[in-house]
DNA sequence: TATTGTTATACTCTATAACTATA
DNA sequence: TATAGTTATAGAGTATAACAATA
C-alpha cells in the first residue's frame, strides 16, 4: 500500500513508479475477468487485432502488438491448441498465413471483451468518468 | 508507429495496450538519461528509497518498490559492488541490514535523479503543463 | 538474395523453497 | 518459533541466430 506522504513520497510520486503500479493492478484485474474464458490478459489483444484484419501477416501482428515475430508463433499455438483462431498458408503469399478466429474464438473475443472492459471500469473507479477519459487521451498522446 | 484510426484502434486504444507501450517509452528514454551514471532504471529508485532512510530494512525497501526480498539482495549485491551503497548489520537487530548511501552514491543519486526527470518530461513532452500534472494525478488516484 | 514462419537457444526478470544467523 | 538476509533453483517472458519454404 503506497502512501502519497512521508519520506517514501520521493519514489512513489515518480512517473516510472506509478505506471508500473498502475500496470500491475490491471494486469490482477485482468487475470481475474479473463480467467473464466480461458485467455490471459496477453492473448486478448491477439484476438482483437485478428478480428480486425488489419494484419496482413502473422509478423504484422507482431509488430502491432510491439513484440518478437518469434513470441507470435508462441502466443497463436496456445491459441490455436485452444481452437480460438486457425492457421492457413496464404493462396496469394504462401510464405504467409491468413489467420482468423473460429466461431469459438469469435464468441470468447466477445464476451472476454465486455469482463476486460469492466476491468478496466473498476481500475479507472477512483476516478470521475472526465478524469478517466482525460487519462486515456493524455496516455493515447504520448504514445502516438 | 500505432495509429489512433484504422481498424488497429481497437486494440491500441485499450488501457493495456496504453500503459505497456507508454512504460516502454519511458523505459528507452530512461535508459539513455541514465547509462551515463552507469545505473538502470530499475536501480534508482532503490537509491531514492534508501536514501529517504524510510526502510528500516532491506525487506521494507523490497516491499516498498513491490519487489521480491530476494530480488533486493541481487540489487543492492550490483549497487554495493558499483561503491554506491554500503551495507552492515543492524546493531540493534543483527539480522537486519543498514543500507546507506557512499558520498559517490548520494552524488549519483543527485545527478540521475535530474537525468530522469529530464526523461519524464521528454515523455510528457505531448502533453500540457496542466495536463501532465492530471496524468500524474490520476495514475496516484489508482495506485493509492 | 530477401522474407515468413519456425525452431533452438540463451538471457533477463522474478518467484519459491531451503539454509544461516539471529531474535 | 519466527524473522532477515542469503542462496539455489526454476519458471515466465523475451530476444537472437539459424533453418526451411517461398518469393
Amino acid at each position: 500500500m503506497p502512501n502519497e506522504q512521508g519520506p517514501g513520497a520521493a519514489v512513489s510520486g515518480r512517473l516510472g513508479y506509478l505506471l508500473k503500479h498502475t500496470g500491475m493492478r490491471l494486469q490482477e484485474l485482468s487475470d481475474q475477468a479473463l480467467a473464466p474464458f480461458g485467455i490471459t490478459p496477453h492473448e486478448l489483444p491477439v484476438l482483437i487485432l485478428i478480428a480486425s484484419h488489419a494484419p496482413a501477416s502473422q509478423q504484422q501482428a507482431a509488430q502491432r502488438l510491439g513484440i518478437d515475430r518469434t513470441s507470435m508463433v508462441a502466443l497463436l499455438d496456445t491459441l490455436e491448441a485452444k481452437g480460438l483462431v486457425v492457421r492457413q498458408p496464404d493462396t496469394a503469399d504462401r510464405r504467409r498465413n491468413v489467420v482468423e478466429l473460429t466461431d469459438t474464438g469469435q464468441d470468447v473475443l466477445r464476451r472476454a471483451t465486455l469482463a476486460s472492459d469492466a476491468a478496466e471500469r473498476e481500475l479507472l473507479g477512483p476516478l470521475s468518468e472526465e478524469d478517466a477519459q482525460h487519462l486515456r487521451d493524455a496516455l493515447r498522446a504520448i504514445v502516438a
